[in-house]
RNA sequence: CGGGGCGUAGCGCAGUCUGGUAGCGCAUCUGGUUUGGGACCAGAGGGUCGCGUGUUCGAAUCACGCCGCCCCGACCA
């Protein structure tokens, strides 16, 4: 056996690793349809843990669930011109609502529609249709809608979880009724995502506003939260868009005011999609697989009988159900522990391993030895897998709680030293230059520049593979001149090599 | 859509150059020995060799055509 249970390291090969740690971890599996993939049990388990996290963030910020159809009619794609232009090249069509034999033991396309249809690639231009009908007036604003759904981009290369042909995530609509009610929305939002992303999946980020070039088709602003990777590329990890009037325009979302004058609406537009779960693989994991923050992890603690003989086994099995039992009653971050016994008949060192891929933060091994002294002999996915000590058995279910949170701030404190390490302040072209030279393998980390605000625009950028990530909201004194433009600077920005 | 590579057991591969009745490792199942740690021994099950046509006494292997997938670009939540 390898010294690490994954093969090969991250130093080793970083895309292959990742690839790899999902396959461990019992994650997803790559389907047979191209660029679609399976989530297997313990990849969704994350999922429905974020989920329920950002639902009840939505619902406690005024949202309501809802949900609109897989498919949109082709022209409502056509009502926004930048729109159009974003995703027109990216969308599977619908041409066809029946299948016929053609004698040879094959199906093909029968019943041609007389409009096509496109799979959802967002869902802007169907729920605005909707919204039209339902705002008449300044009293029915604003509306605060979010629906959980599947979406489909055509990409040309596919990562799992990082980018899918098809994914899951939620969309936010919301309708306001002023630019600035709707901007606020917007923010709020953002600030929803960073507080998630830090709070619950311990994955610091960096929240900004898009440049011109990166913003959403369509929208006037766009909002991002962007995370830095172990092998320091950065990773938009979710969107909010302030849209202006733009699909209001598009899709005659209008209200009479309360000075009965006929007004556009304002909209707005956020989602985070599965691709969370590849920056949370990205972000915490290590050579021996997936590690899962305590907050948002499908089991909090696994126990692993030890026995010998059936005697043993109808012993041991008693003295870990109740052990599970107590743990149960525990609660950490809202909820009671999840806690599995795991009494397959299997070795002992194989399922620990096991557990080890998946991530769970408490291993508990209890065998007749332990039993006898009322202890339990406890391993943390945070230190070493042979880093593992006795403890007595009340003391640790008193104190699981506590060592969660433990795990989950250590995980927070980790990754922000990392991120904050791979942050260089540059004040030249040829120092920006050096530090982004090299392969896609060798990412140095976020820069921060100084910049003019007007356009981006450099062939160096495209050479080097690097884009503006954003212009971070929270800006500190600047002082010198945009390396682009030499112009006198007025912002900060940030760069990065990205996924 | 350009450039490269690959399709053989559930997974990973050898065999193809030089045509001769399909093999290895892992996984699975059975029996045994083990048992505080990703066990060991013995045995078993599992494949129209991507599809089609051709050459041949004989094709995984040669020829032609097709299909699919992966990697590198353009595109990207």
């Amino acid at each position: 056996m390898a010294d690490t249970a994954i093969t090969p390291t991250r130093e080793q090969n970083y895309p292959e690793w990742y690839q790899q740690v999902i396959i461990a971890a019992d994650m997803a599996e790559n389907s047979p349809v191209r660029g679609c993939m399976v989530i297997k049990p313990w990849g969704y388990a994350v999922w429905e843990n974020m989920q329920g996290v950002l639902d009840r963030m939505f619902k406690d910020t005024g949202h309501v669930n809802a949900y609109f159809p897989l498919l949109i009619p082709l022209s409502f794609l056509e009502k926004e011109a930048a729109h159009v232009e974003g995703f027109a090249k990216e969308c599977a069509v619908v041409t066809h609502h029946r299948l016929k034999g053609d004698g040879h033991g094959k199906l093909v396309p029968d019943g041609e529609l007389e409009e096509p249809l496109i799979i959802r690639p967002t869902s802007e231009t169907i729920i605005g249709h909707q919204f039209a009908k339902w705002v008449k007036s300044y009293r029915d604003l604003p509306i605060l809608i979010n629906q959980w759904c599947n979406v489909m981009r055509w990409e040309m290369r596919t990562r799992m979880f990082l980018r899918t042909a098809e994914f899951l995530w939620q969309e936010g609509h919301t309708v306001h009724a002023t630019a600035k009610e709707a901007q606020a929305e917007t923010l709020q939002m953002l600030d929803v995502y960073a507080d998630f992303a830090e709070q619950y999946m311990a994955m610091p980020v960096i929240k900004g506003m898009k440049t011109s070039d990166e913003r959403f088709p369509g929208a006037v602003d766009t909002y991002t939260i962007e995370a830095l990777m172990q092998d320091r590329k950065a990773l938009q990890a979710g969107t909010s868009h302030f849209l202006g009037q733009n699909f209001a325009k598009a899709s005659e979302i209008k209200y009479l005011s309360s000075e009965g004058q006929e007004e556009f609406a304002w909209t707005t537009s956020w989602g985070v999609s599965t691709r969370l779960i590849g920056g949370l693989i990205m972000t915490h994991s290590d050579d021996n697989g997936f590690v899962a923050p305590p907050r948002i992890a499908p089991l909090h603690v696994v126990i692993i009988p030890i026995y010998r003989n059936d005697e043993e086994k109808a012993q041991v099995l008693e003295y870990v159900q109740s052990l599970a039992k107590e743990l149960k009653q525990q609660n950490y971050s809202g909820s009671g522990l999840r806690v599995k016994i795991d009494d397959r008949d299997m070795r002992g060192g194989e399922k620990a391993w096991q557990y080890i891929k998946q991530g769970v933060p408490l291993r508990v091994e209890v065998g007749p030895r332990d039993m006898a002294k009322g202890e339990v002999f406890v391993g943390r996915r945070d230190k070493g897998p042979k880093e593992k000590a006795s403890q007595a058995r009340a003391d640790f279910v008193a104190g699981v709680p506590h060592i969660l949170q433990e795990i989950q701030d250590g995980l927070l404190a980790k990754a922000k030293k990392f991120r904050d390490d791979n942050i260089k302040r540059i004040h030249s072209l040829a120092d920006f230059e050096a530090y982004f030279k090299g392969d896609d393998a060798s990412a140095p980390g976020f820069a921060m520049v100084p910049w003019c605000e007007e356009g981006v625009g450099h062939d160096l950028l495209g050479k080097l593979k690097v884009t503006p990530r954003c212009i971070p909201l929270q800006q500190e004194p600047i002082q010198g001149n945009c390396i682009f433009s030499g112009k006198p600077a007025t912002k900060w920005v940030l760069f990065a090599k990205s996924y």
